[in-house]
DNA sequence: TAAATACTCATACTTTAGTATAAAATCACA
DNA sequence: TGTGATTTTATACTAAAGTATGAGTATTTA
């Protein structure tokens, strides 16, 4: 593809030269013509001072254009350390219909608490704790306090 | 940015134009009116022809000249998807002397299997998960299975 | 105000988990 | 061939988890 490219321009190139040089000589023979100068020395010297200054003129121009700056984005991918990221899906917390409590005790349970712990923590009885995981586990489809939690993490509920 | 750029661009090729069409047009006249009415002014005649082509030459540049290709590298922020970079810390699992059978019980732990549930996936008694189990909670010194699920995807021991 | 909801607590029971201890069976390896 | 580590199994017990049922309280809402 690159190759194709560069001898497009070249191609490009040849085909602007060819035309430059012919309106040069048109040009040239235009101002023959015009001003009836029949002089050769003089055709040749406007001629070498055109050229030259066309030289210099495209010396001047590559020296003092800023270079055109294409800008090409690549994605790099950079992987990011840290789950930081954690965004509780709120929706899917009042979908399922849990209520602030089992939330409490949902987070207290993946942190691995006994019953007897989490109720000491929320200051209540162990038979609350209980009852809040099993309206959790019946909430949550699963059985067991793991798959609770495991469920839970999965679905974004809690971090 | 990109945009405010292509502009820029697109103002600079159109102004060139511009300048150069009324710098000829402007020039002819001036010729024109120069040399036919006032006849022959070599140094004048030559200075603007040096002129023209060097304005000539700065054009045939810039419009011939390659684009100076500025790569610019972002680094955008991709998410990978997360459980595709799970490495495993098997230095830390030998460092804590776990076997493997005790890794896969570990595995079905997380997974929310009960002691039975386990015992029949991998053909043996409730009695050997237990002992593997306890072997288990003390290697990770913690006190229950969700504990040592937690501390065991916390280390990276499990996915 | 009545109904709905969330939170609370209790009791009784069953199941599962965890502890403690002991001891075979297997296997790699010197 | 024996030695150490792993894996396996068993028994008996305690602790915790989970189930089922009923009910009181508080707050919100129609």
């Amino acid at each position: 593809m690159m190759i194709s490219k560069n001898i497009f321009l070249k191609n490009k190139t040849n085909i602007i030269y060819g035309i430059s040089l012919a309106f040069l000589l048109i040009f040239l023979k235009w101002l023959e013509l015009r001003f009836i100068i029949f002089n050769h020395s003089y055709e040749i010297y406007i001629g070498l001072i055109a050229i030259f200054f066309t030289a210099f003129g495209i010396w001047l121009a590559l020296k003092l254009s800023k270079p055109k700056v294409e800008t090409v984005i690549v994605e790099k991918e950079v992987y990011i350390g840290k789950p930081e990221n954690f965004i509780q899906n709120t929706f899917l917390i009042s979908e399922l219909e849990l209520s602030k409590r089992e939330l409490e005790v949902l987070e207290l349970l993946a942190k691995g608490y006994s019953n007897q712990e989490i109720a000491a923590q929320l200051f209540v009885s162990l038979s609350t704790v209980k009852a809040h995981n099993q309206n959790l586990f019946e909430k949550l489809e699963v059985k067991r306090r793991i798959q609770a939690v495991e469920k839970a993490k999965r679905l974004k509920l809690i971090a």
